[in-house]
DNA sequence: ATTAAGTTCCC
DNA sequence: CGGGAACTTAA
């Protein structure tokens, strides 16, 4: 059965009228005379007739409930129903009224792309032939359960026609010639924009009861808790037309929601850049990331990690409070803890912001665990020296004991050489025995021997004595030795620590000597080894290991170093190789940052394992690039034995591969190697998504642009964090005035014109991010020059102090700045109005008593005191 | 008084 | 158009 008097849909009133937010349109409005009073007046031209009330409604306030209607049943057989073809875009900047001049494009349909076609909200009217109007209106979005309950929005749908605004309901005839669809929106500009606040309204237009008011402030208070003035949706309904009457045909339906672009409540959620994109295990970090506009008290950052099969396996929250988030558009937080502590490689997960309240998400940007040192410290294998025993010093005690000294140890360092020389007879008889047979391990030795012990070991008796306490303890002049050793990447605190240091190197130049002619067999030979090198008595502070410490010898004529890494190869050590310091430094990170070309070869072709992250995230190949180290250190890195498939695209824990740093360092030379071997041109840095070609263009750097362009399969529309484009990025650059880029530019701009990559790049405003660049730069700059001039600066000269005292002294400022340096008690004194220049007095007087150039020039500032400032400030400069 | 949210204006 | 920034109001 129907009953259609109450399923009477709306009645349009115009807000001047005054209505009831609460019961429109759901409750029947009370019936009209005339179908054309109820015609809007502010729609009177084309503006259908809207529905009008059935003579036999049964009650004019009932709420008609969808969920029991005979309709609802119908609809759900084959009876009539409205499809919906194209969902409206799911966001939309809502326009004031007050924005509405002009054109403001319309609601455009989700499938509408930017540049080719357009696309309008559309539905369909199925299994219905007879002429209907299908009618749009804005409602409130609600959850699918409420879909029936749902009200019509406090917004309004306007469609322009002509000069005219057309507020919703819109009703569009269909009929079996136009077909059943109703595209509402085609041609026609429409817009969202705010209804008039109802309550507010209604106060200036009539006066109240006590009751209606509070009513009304009820209700208000009622709807600002369940309204979401940011989110709306449209509802179709589809109406046979009789005599102007509208009969329902089928249940109303509701689009998805479209959000409000322009609030922060709906708007994009998105991480726009970060300071760091690391943490250790531990968590705990403090991050730095600038975001979209946000709401304090409605957004999250949340960390996950996704397995191969992109299934979440772990995730956690960024922890802040409200007070964290600075301005709606940056948030400072500590990174969670991640799930296990003893993770020995960096584990990428992905950091994203949410949003509580609707649950929305931005973009996952790339984020690292890295190992906690506890773990790394744990992880370095230690070996205790028991049974390798033949060695002559004890491993167990640091402070040997003279006994410990061999006799034969004497006897090397005294007696002639060319006699002990012999004993290489031994070595070969020890190394067929362990099936080693190498000349080349004999021909070190040998020339170790001959080039390296011989003239240290006088300096070892010494020094060991000297640690041992036995010698006395005379200042220690630094020693010509000590002073090549110094390491520069170890950084010593002193030179004990140097001479500990190089004492090490000699114990174990010494212990090896000693030991080969031993004939020791290959369990005894790589446990020696392994002491030699991770014993806890021979590594050194810092975690430094012999290894360590050659690497930053940059000597190639290092006989004993060849000699090291040649056992190490010949028995097969080469985990020893890979030890990693407190630092997370192996040999080979300090061998390339001491730029020891030979070492690095040894070690390479000892198989060093050349991916290894320090705790920096850098591996070798990183730091190589950051060194500026010389060609042939990179190709090195870059050839076989290494591996460089394993590393070349490493991200370090600054987020960035060794590309990027390459590109940062404006290395051309190791740009061209790293892409030569295949490194990926098309990464982006994790702090602020630049890609290599974003860096070249930041850096001005043409050769690099070219080079990136002419030679790399480079994606050159793709975008940073800020979907800048680097054509984009060049583009601002430009009109930040640096000239120097337009040349970047031009040949960006070919080069994408010819690869059909173009697009223009329109730049509106000047990019909130440059202008902070711009104000870093400000700073840097500041602090560099002008500042550590000041630094530097301890009084004012002469010319200043006059030019000073011919402003201060006419202004009587110089009082307020005598007051402001805390000498107010001398003022009263009127010791310095006696004076011919009191400026220059109290300036002198100021300087003496311990005051700083820059604090009188900061006091001088705040005193608006212009002239005053720039004329120490270009004192300062000259410096 | 301060700050966020909401509105208007402008390029 | 879309994106700000300036301005106003509410909390």
């Amino acid at each position: 059965m129907f009953q259609l008097g109450i399923l009477s849909n709306s009645i349009h009133l115009s807000n001047t009228n005054g209505f009831d937010m609460n019961t429109y349109p759901n409750i029947l409005t009370p019936p009209m005379d005339s179908p054309a009073s109820m015609l809007s007046p502010d729609s009177g031209c084309g503006s259908p007739p809207y529905l009008i009330p059935h003579s036999n409604s049964t009650s004019s306030y009932g709420i008609y409930d969808y969920a029991t209607s005979p309709i609802h049943v119908i609809s759900k057989d084959a009876g009539p129903y409205i499809k919906i073809l194209e969902q409206p875009v799911d966001r939309f900047r809502f326009r004031y009224k007050s924005e509405m001049s002009g054109t403001h494009g319309s609601l455009n349909g989700k499938s509408s792309d930017r540049s080719r076609k357009q696309t309008f909200p559309c539905v369909e009217l199925v299994n219905y032939h007879k002429p209907a109007v299908i009618r749009c209106s804005l409602y409130q979005y609600g959850k699918e359960d409420m879909a029936h309950t749902r009200q019509l929005h406090a917004h309004r749908l306007v469609k322009k026609q002509g000069t005219d605004e057309i507020d919703d309901p819109h009703d569009i005839q269909v009929n079996a010639e136009t077909g059943f669809t109703a595209n509402p929106r085609t041609g026609k500009k429409n817009t969202i924009l705010k209804r008039e606040d109802i309550a507010r309204t209604e106060h200036k237009h009539r006066s109240l009861t006590k009751k209606e008011e509070l009513e009304i402030k009820l209700l208000a208070e009622k709807e600002s808790k369940c309204i979401n003035l940011n989110v709306v949706c449209l509802r179709f309904d589809a109406y046979e037309v009789i005599n102007n009457i509208y009969y329902p045909i089928c249940t109303p339906v509701y689009t998805h929601g479209i959000n409000n672009l322009k609030s922060a409540l709906t708007g994009d959620l998105k991480i726009v850049r970060m300071d760091h994109c690391t943490s250790t295990c531990r968590g705990g970090r403090e991050i730095f990331i600038l975001v979209e506009k946000v709401t304090k008290k409605n957004v999250k950052v949340r960390f996950f990690e996704l397995d191969d099969e992109d299934n979440e396996v772990w995730s956690d929250y960024g922890r802040f409070s409200d007070l964290d988030v600075h301005h709606q558009y940056a948030i400072v937080f500590k990174t969670p803890p991640y799930k296990r502590m003893d993770i020995e490689h960096q584990v990428r997960v992905y950091i994203e912001l949410q949003r509580p309240s609707d649950g929305a998400r931005s973009e996952p940007k790339d984020f690292a665990f890295t190992p906690c040192e506890i773990t790394l410290g744990k992880k370095r294998p230690r070996y205790n020296s028991e049974d390798y025993s033949s060695s002559q010093f004890s491993t167990e005690d640091l402070p040997l004991t003279l006994n410990h000294i061999s006799p034969s140890y004497e006897i090397q360092t005294v007696s002639n050489p060319t006699n002990e020389y012999v004993n290489s007879e031994d070595l070969e008889a020890a190394l067929h025995r362990n099936n080693v047979d190498s000349s080349e391990l004999d021909n070190l030795y040998k020339s170790f021997i001959e080039n390296e012990l011989l003239f240290t070991t006088e300096n070892i008796s010494t020094r060991e004595l000297k640690n041992l306490g036995l010698v006395m303890d005379t200042p220690i002049v630094s020693s010509s030795d000590a002073k090549k050793t110094l390491p520069s990447s170890i950084s010593p605190c002193s030179k004990q620590v140097v001479n500990k240091e190089q004492s090490i190197i000699d114990r174990v130049k010494t212990e090896i000597y000693s030991f080969v002619k031993t004939n020791p067999n290959t369990a005894r030979m790589t446990m020696m080894l392994k002491n030699l090198i991770c014993g806890e008595n021979y590594i050194v502070s810092g975690g430094n290991n012999v290894l360590h410490l050659l690497a930053n010898e940059n000597n190639s004529k290092n006989h004993f170093s060849k000699y090291l890494l040649q056992l190490l190869s010949e028995y097969k050590q080469s985990s020893l190789l890979d030890i990693t310091n407190l630092k997370g430094q192996t040999p080979l990170h300090i061998a390339v940052e001491a730029c020891s070309t030979a070492f690095i070869e040894k070690l390479i072709e000892a198989q060093a394992n050349a991916s290894l992250p320090d705790h920096n995230g850098n591996t070798a190949l990183h730091i190589a690039v950051i060194k500026n180290a010389p060609s042939d250190i990179l190709n090195l890195l870059l050839s076989p034995p290494c591996n460089v498939n394993d590393y070349i695209n490493n991200f370090n824990y600054d987020g960035k591969t060794p590309l990027h740093l390459a590109v940062k360092m404006n290395n051309l030379n190791a740009t061209k190697l790293l892409i030569l071997n295949h490194a990926d041109v098309n990464l982006n840095e994790m702090k602020l998504g630049c890609t290599p070609l974003h860096l070249a263009v930041t850096d001005q750097n043409l050769e690099i642009t070219n080079f990136l362009l002419e030679n790399a399969d480079i994606m050159c529309d793709k975008t940073d964090f800020r979907e800048y484009t680097a054509l984009k990025l060049a583009k601002v650059l430009i009109n930040k005035n640096q000239p120097i880029t337009e040349e970047v530019y031009d040949v960006l701009e070919k080069f994408m014109k010819k690869n059909g990559t173009f697009t223009e790049v329109f730049i509106d405003e000047v990019a909130d991010i440059s202008d902070e660049e711009v104000e870093e730069l400000k700073v840097e700059l500041e602090n560099s020059s002008l500042n550590l001039n000041y630094n530097n600066i301890t009084n004012f000269t002469e010319d200043c102090l006059n030019a000073l005292s011919d402003i201060l002294d006419k202004t009587k400022n110089w009082r307020n700045l005598a007051e402001l340096l805390d000498y107010g008690h001398l003022l009263k004194t009127n010791i310095f109005e006696s004076v011919e220049r009191p400026t220059k007095s109290l300036l002198n007087f100021a300087i003496g008593n311990g005051d700083t150039v820059k604090q009188i020039r900061d006091i001088l500032d705040s005193l608006n005191e212009t002239a005053a400032v720039k004329i120490i400030d270009s004192m300062v400069e000259k410096v």
